[in-house]
DNA sequence: GAAAAAAAGTTTAAGCGTCAACTACTAGTA
DNA sequence: TACTAGTAGTTGACGCTTAAACTTTTTTTC
């Protein structure tokens, strides 16, 4: 016999359903006008920003932003064929590949950041009490925990392809660069 | 002066961008395997479902689900070659088109409705408590007042092109087509 | 009541994501 | 060493979404 919703959590869910959709595509149409990078680009160069030596490996990107293989190559492609990153092949595995961002994709990232932050704060954040942050952060946090397909959501910069280049992930301008998504 | 997130903003932020993309995923894929029926293709049939005459204008279509008129063309487009729905034209506006589901698109959804429902509940709704769903549905329910451009969430049923056929839409298994986001 | 403006839908093409197949390399096993 | 299995990454085709141009009909305005 299915468990119907209660009326309140139709209620709910249904202001979920639209709210998300529509903030999602806010904040994606919002980084297309001003700085011509779409969300999952812009991901993909914070995660680089916060990496050693802003570089990582095609696999550890897909895992960092639970995106596809595929996808993540296609998006990479796009990413270098505008100069924001470099592919080189990585030393100590034949098979592998990583992903460098380039100062021009760092420019790119620090220019955007500020602009992004902004629009996650009107659109979301600077609307909510810290209880609600809290709630939001629990409740979804739970979720990608039990639907992430494989564990490590925070599993990076595992890869053996440092050169021992040290570089920090963006310090103040650099929290720019990863203030709205950096790991905490 | 950029206003950087703090680190349980941050961290909340991060939760959320990962969480539901991972259940809007999870979602649509459920939908798929099992019914062949995309997230999108889905919402319109509940729309569809719970009008007078199981029938709405395209505009209706496109507003309730806050989607572009031409993506509703689309998606009725693939819904009227599966067979779920049937357009006529509108007869006091000769501009008009009208989307009628159809019982095969009706029995579809009637299917569909229960092994969504029990998606949304094993992948969020069942890991909630009522204050958390009450914040949720609040959150997002400002969320999409905010960023809904043209108001009129629930502005529907406002066409002048119903025949006097009445329809329920669903009562107790239609309750079920509807459950997981209808109207309360 | 004719011209201009606006609205309803559709269409086309381009962009992005997914899927399955594929290459190339590494690791395990005998 | 050779054989198999597994991993990393790419490719190309297809499907869905978007954006802009376009048609048709209605509404507005003078």
């Amino acid at each position: 016999m299915t468990r119907w919703l209660s009326a309140s959590q139709q209620q709910a869910w249904r202001s979920y359903l639209l709210g998300t959709t529509l903030l999602a595509d806010r904040l994606d149409r919002d980084l297309r006008d001003k700085h011509g990078l779409s969300m999952a680009e812009y991901e993909i160069l914070v995660r680089l920003s916060e990496s050693p030596n802003r570089a990582l490996r095609m696999a550890e990107v897909a895992d960092s932003v639970k995106n596809s293989r595929s996808r993540i190559t296609h998006t990479v492609q796009r990413l270098e064929s505008s100069g924001f990153v470099v592919r080189r092949s990585c030393a100590s595995d034949g098979r592998g590949v990583i992903a460098v961002l380039t100062d021009d994709g760092f420019s790119k990232l620090a220019a955007a950041a500020p602009d992004h932050v902004e629009s996650v704060r009107t659109s979301l954040i600077d609307g909510l009490s810290d209880e609600d942050v809290a709630v939001i952060g629990r409740v979804f946090g739970t979720v990608a925990e039990r639907l992430g397909t494989d564990a490590a959501v925070g599993a990076m910069c595992s890869n053996g392809c440092h050169d021992g280049t040290s570089s920090r992930p963006l310090s103040s301008a650099g929290q720019g660069g990863s203030a709205s998504r950096s790991a905490s």
